[in-house]
RNA sequence: GGUGAGGUGGCUGAGUGGUCGAAAGCAGCGCUUUGCUAAAGCGCCGUAGCCCAAAAGGCUACCGAGGGUUCGAAUCCCUCCCUCACCGCCA
């Protein structure tokens, strides 16, 4: 959520920044303008109205005390009192509306971040490792199902299309990189493990921005007053929802292994062969709660640390950073961490597994999360995440990246210890 | 699922219809004094919003959330959320 004072002070800025993603927003800052001047109206007329019950009330508190007549007085507080009702219902109705806008306007790009109108103006910042020299690579589709790592008509059958269902050495090598990940970031990175519950509250969601605008794209429940969680960035963010942190508390570093539900509705036909686009999900998730000064580097070492996980399983990836055009709606700079995966499309291809994101203090003023600065003074904190990795994908480019010419795979020397195995034939 | 007890400021904890934004204690900040690894005294000390060009100042709201009763609600009523205890059920 935008903070309504820089739109109301630099509302130029605003719709400069806002029109730079392509996306039309900027012609809802006049709207907001317009709501926020008559909600003030309405608020000032209402405390006027309030401030006048308060003088008589009082008034004929003391004169009862004194036992003397009152009625006069206490007709015209109730006169006063129909008043505050309406104007009550009027500054509520202004204050709603105001808030349904600003729940739906996105982030403001940060000034670095290219400008572009959709993902062909991303830049790619960094490469590291190289292709795998593979004479005939086959897909992880073909792979998975010949080594019996996974079973997709199983999963059809329990839920559907979209789902997978993994098997024997398929469903030892997920176990693997969930341990291998976790302890990475754990032990290595300083981050502080959590196993939160997969299913959250509506306010929640509404904290990290997944509604109210993308409510289609939830599995809710229970009348769509809980949903199934579609990231851990949601569990981790709102840990510390409607708390004021302690300066020296921060950056808070979280890391959970979670499965994640997307409904993926509209996405029908687009990268869905096998287990790249599904309904539900493992993923490593990284979080940060930081002071404002420090998100961006705190953005960097969060980038690094998940490119750390390709980087120990020798897998060939790229980094990307989105231009403002492909930003998500939260997002005020984001980086892409995407993984070589021989055996995709026409002769291989990058597979998103990590998007590391600074919100600055949009989540944070959704959810009232703060801290108390050297000044005692209360600010919102900045928040991060990213993907410390997603699974299906990174075990796709993995068994299609280590293939044997044999048909065999073999097991980065990293993962073994996990994994308990060189390969998997 | 049932029964019961609760949710008050950073913390502890008073307060059952009127000058209560809320006693008191602790913590914190400032000053004074005495001095030495601290004590005492005094003062300050919640959050948010609105008015104001701004400062100063003023006003409003907030005692888990939302409604209601009333001239007036932390206080009475209703609904919901959460916490704790016990019972039931259960992996």
């Amino acid at each position: 959520m935008l903070d309504i004072r820089l739109i109301r002070e630099k509302p130029e800025f605003v719709r400069a920044r806002l029109a730079t993603r392509g996306g039309g927003e900027e012609t809802k800052i006049d709207d907001v303008l317009r709501i926020d001047a008559e909600r003030r109206k309405s608020e000032t007329e209402l405390q006027r109205l309030q401030s006048e019950r308060n003088r008589l009330s009082k008034e004929i508190g003391g004169r009862r005390s004194r036992k003397e007549p009152s009625e006069e007085l206490e007709a015209q507080v109730r006169e006063i009192g129909e008043q505050i009702a309406g104007s009550t219902a009027r500054a509520n109705a202004f204050d709603q509306e105001q808030r349904n806008l600003l729940l739906n306007i996105s982030n403001l790009p940060h000034e670095s971040v290219p400008v572009g109108k959709d993902a062909t103006a991303n830049r790619v910042v960094r490469t590291w490792g190289e292709k795998p020299q593979l004479t005939a690579p086959v897909d992880h589709v073909a792979l998975g199902t010949k080594l019996n790592l996974f079973n997709l008509e199983w999963a059809a059958k329990l839920s559907g299309s979209g789902f997978i269902c993994f098997t024997g050495a398929g469903a030892k090598l997920e176990r693997a990189l969930i341990n291998f990940m976790i302890d990475l970031h754990t032990t290595e990175h300083g981050y502080f493990q959590v196993s939160p519950p997969f299913v959250v509250r509506r306010d929640c969601m509404i904290g990290t921005s997944q509604l109210p605008k993308f409510e289609s794209d939830m599995y809710g429940l229970e009348d769509n007053q809980l949903f199934l969680a579609p990231t851990a960035e949601v569990q981790l963010t709102n840990l510390h929802r409607e708390e004021i942190l302690n300066i020296g508390d921060l950056p808070e570093k979280f890391t959970a292994y979670t499965p994640c539900f997307r409904r993926e509705a509209g996405a029908a036909g687009r990268d869905t062969r096998g287990i790249i686009r599904v309904h539900q999900f493992d993923k490593i998730e990284l979080v940060k709660v930081v002071a404002p000064d420090k998100s961006y580097e705190e953005l960097e070492s969060l980038t690094a640390n998940a490119e750390r996980v390709l980087q120990l399983l020798g897998l060939h990836y790229r980094v990307v950073e989105l231009c403002t055009g492909d930003l998500g709606f939260g997002s005020a700079k984001t980086y892409d961490i995407e993984v070589w995966s021989p055996g995709s499309g026409d002769g291989g291809a990058f597979l998103e597994v990590s998007s590391c994101s600074n919100f600055e203090d949009f989540q944070a003023r959704r959810m009232q999360l703060r801290f108390k600065d050297r000044d005692g003074k209360n600010r919102l904190c900045h928040t991060l995440n990213g993907s410390g990795v997603a699974l299906p994908r990174l075990f796709a480019a993995l068994i299609e990246s280590y293939q044997q010419p044999d048909g065999s795979v073999r097991i980065p020397e990293k993962l073994q210890p996990h994994f308990g195995a060189d390969k998997i034939e």
